[in-house]
RNA sequence: CGGGCUGUAGCGCAGUUUGGUAGCGCACUUGGCUGGGGGCCAAGGGGUCGCCGGUUCAAAUCCGGCCAGCCCGACCA
């Protein structure tokens, strides 16, 4: 039996709405998109906003069910918190402001703030307030519920929208031990879970964000609709998103050089590139790129090898803030006394200085001077500037060795981001007073756990991995019905019993049929079929009934094979169940 | 928020340059012929041309403002 729906169902398509179009929608670019648009599953209301029609509701409701059972397998407890939220529990947690414009907020008739959640740590955290004891933890709470984010930018279809339903769970512990394994739990859970939504998920180190605490884990799905890099080595199963990702770099064997910087002239040099070729410059991996950046609105510098790429999370991770900006040129100018392109940090004091471990201990490098035209060489970083702080900077790319074996090399590729789970620590329970007593009878904050899937994400994320130039091709675990029936001819007596009694039978053993009874011709028939994406589907029709059969046709592989009449249903079942 | 583009029937589009009262394909309705890969014939229904204002005898078309959507970038638990 089909653990997924022990309560199989038919529906006739001459009944349904499944507005499939012919052309495909002209808005539409990502392939999960104009499929889903296509194939009648979803239609825009506004931007960022869609309305999920019966097919989608299907899929939607089997990855459903998939995910609460595997969060029910691991001990937890299905809650239905508000959408709506009061402001000041927000202003408790500091991210009131934090949260900027992403948070949709709106104002009541009385005139207090009230926002539209977009995620519910500080919710859980207020209804954890009410446990007392450590001998009531560790608990694992879920729901599955609508969030709201406003978006600057919404974009591809159900993969990053405004409004969305997520599963998020959230694991209360009286210590760091007990989070740690409850975090095991669900990256087993989420891995089980991708697996019956057939995504190949692969678990990456991540950067926590402005979510704060420890261990981030994403569960990322190759894609080129996908908008997280990932770096992965094939050869030891390293992974890690790009705004964490760390490589080797090969040494360079650099000269002693002199004993001082030497200042020098560099008119209209603005650039690496024509730095490298000026008389007198420097290749670009001698050259020391200086960058600033705004932190809370604090200047900062950051540091990296001409010849590599700053990776913003990186920085702001080092520096312990929500989020970084590039410096506006005046704020740069009024900060060193010169405009980007001869900017440098040697000599410069009272400004925190970030840089990559890729520059340690290099010699003899070229740098700005912050005077405009003019270049330093011979600057011996030890020597000539002030670090603060030392940390891995740089965005790795491809084809670089990969840090954690010996001979790997990376390779860097686009992901979704199907699935995140977080170790936050205390700093929700401390915000909001979700406190307990310890064995000692001693009041100690609720170690937390946040863990969340985005139900439509996932569902558009299957279809960008499961489908071909006819259509979808939906895993039959969330197959919105797992067989299609083709009429031939719709006005045929015969061929409507024989698919009803094929249906009935189906439907029997659990599945979901759907019977195309629609006076259609066959071929509009055929292709509806393959675009919506059933896995199997049979053929009735006047021609194979003659002689006692009907043909099965296998949506990913277009095998074809004539069965029995009497057979088929036995037949399906077997295919279906393995 | 910067850059690019687009709003005309349910969907895909033409018409806008050069102002003259809206058209094509698909879909839809009715009838008929068909019937194993988007078939054919005939007759129909459907549009405040994104919105507001202006110019003009006359605006889908020209001018101004606004709104919405898409793509790239920034941004993004």
């Amino acid at each position: 039996m089909p653990l997924d729906s022990p309560d199989g169902a038919t529906m006739r398509w001459s009944q349904a709405f499944i507005p499939t179009l012919r052309d495909d929608p002209s808005d539409a670019e990502a392939v999960s998109h104009r499929l889903l648009v296509r194939a009648g599953f979803i239609r825009q209301l506004m931007a960022g906003s869609y309305s999920i029609l019966p097919a989608a509701f299907r899929v939607r409701a089997k990855i459903e069910k998939i995910i609460s059972e595997e969060i029910d397998a691991i001990g937890g407890q299905q809650f239905l918190l508000g959408a709506l939220h009061p402001s000041d529990v927000w202003r408790q947690s500091g991210r009131w402001d934090v949260m900027g414009d992403e948070m949709f907020r709106i104002v009541d008739r009385k005139g207090a703030d009230v926002a539209l959640g977009m995620t519910h740590e500080e919710i859980f955290a207020t209804v954890a307030s009410e446990l007392s004891s450590y001998k009531q933890l560790p608990q694992l709470w879920y729901q599955i519920q609508t969030k709201f984010r406003d978006e600057p930018r919404p974009k591809s279809g159900l993969l990053r929208v405004r409004e969305f339903t997520m599963k998020d769970s959230y694991s209360l512990d009286i210590d760091q031990d007990g989070l740690d394994k409850q975090f095991e739990a669900h990256y087993g859970a989420y891995l089980r879970i991708f697996a019956r939504l057939d995504l190949d998920a692969i678990p990456v180190e991540a950067s926590s964000g402005a979510m704060g605490g420890s261990g981030s884990v994403e569960f990322m799905v190759r894609s080129d609709a996908g908008e997280d890099l990932v770096a992965h080595c094939a050869t030891c199963g390293y992974a890690a998103n790009v705004e964490r990702a760390e490589s080797v770099v090969p040494a360079v064997i650099d000269e002693v050089g002199p004993d001082t910087p030497e200042m020098f002239d560099t008119p209209g040099v603005r650039t690496i590139a024509a730095l490298e070729t000026f008389p007198g410059g420097a290749a670009a991996d001698r050259q020391i790129k200086t960058l600033v950046y705004i932190a809370d609105d604090t200047p900062v510098l950051a540091l990296v090898r001409g010849d590599h790429a700053l990776q913003e999370q990186k920085l702001a991770d080092a520096l312990g803030v929500g989020e970084v900006r590039p410096a506006q040129a005046e704020e740069i100018r009024e900060l060193l006394g010169a405009d980007a392109g001869s900017l440098g940090a040697v000599g410069v004091s009272d400004v925190t200085v970030v840089a990559d471990r890729a520059l340690q201990g290099r010699t003899n490098m070229t740098t700005g001077a912050n005077s405009d035209d003019k270049h330093y060489r011979g600057v011996s970083i030890k020597r000539d500037i002030s670090v603060t702080q030392w940390v891995s900077l740089r965005e790795v790319t491809a084809g670089e060795r990969c840090t954690n074996c010996s001979d790997g090399t990376l390779d860097v590729f686009r992901a979704i981001e199907c699935g995140h789970i977080f170790k936050l620590g205390t700093k929700y329970a401390e915000a909001l007073g979700a406190t307990v007593l310890d064995e000692n009878g001693k009041s100690r904050p609720i170690v937390m756990g946040s863990y969340g899937i985005g139900l439509e994400r996932n569902l558009a994320a299957i279809v960008e991995v499961h489908h071909d130039d006819k259509g979808i091709v939906w895993p039959v675990s969330v197959a919105p019905w797992q067989v299609a029936i083709t009429v031939v001819q719709a006005k045929d007596e015969p061929s409507q019993t024989a698919a009803s009694t094929i249906a009935g039978g189906l439907e029997a053993k659990g599945w979901d049929v759907m019977v195309d009874d629609r006076n259609e011709r066959p071929g509009v028939k055929f292709a509806d079929a393959e675009l919506i994406g059933f896995p199997y589907r049979i053929t009735v029709g006047s021609r194979g009934l003659d002689a006692g059969t009907v043909e099965v046709v296998d949506r990913r592989s277009g095998t074809r094979s004539d069965v029995a009449l009497g057979d088929v249903v036995d037949h399906v079942h077997g295919l279906l169940s393995g």
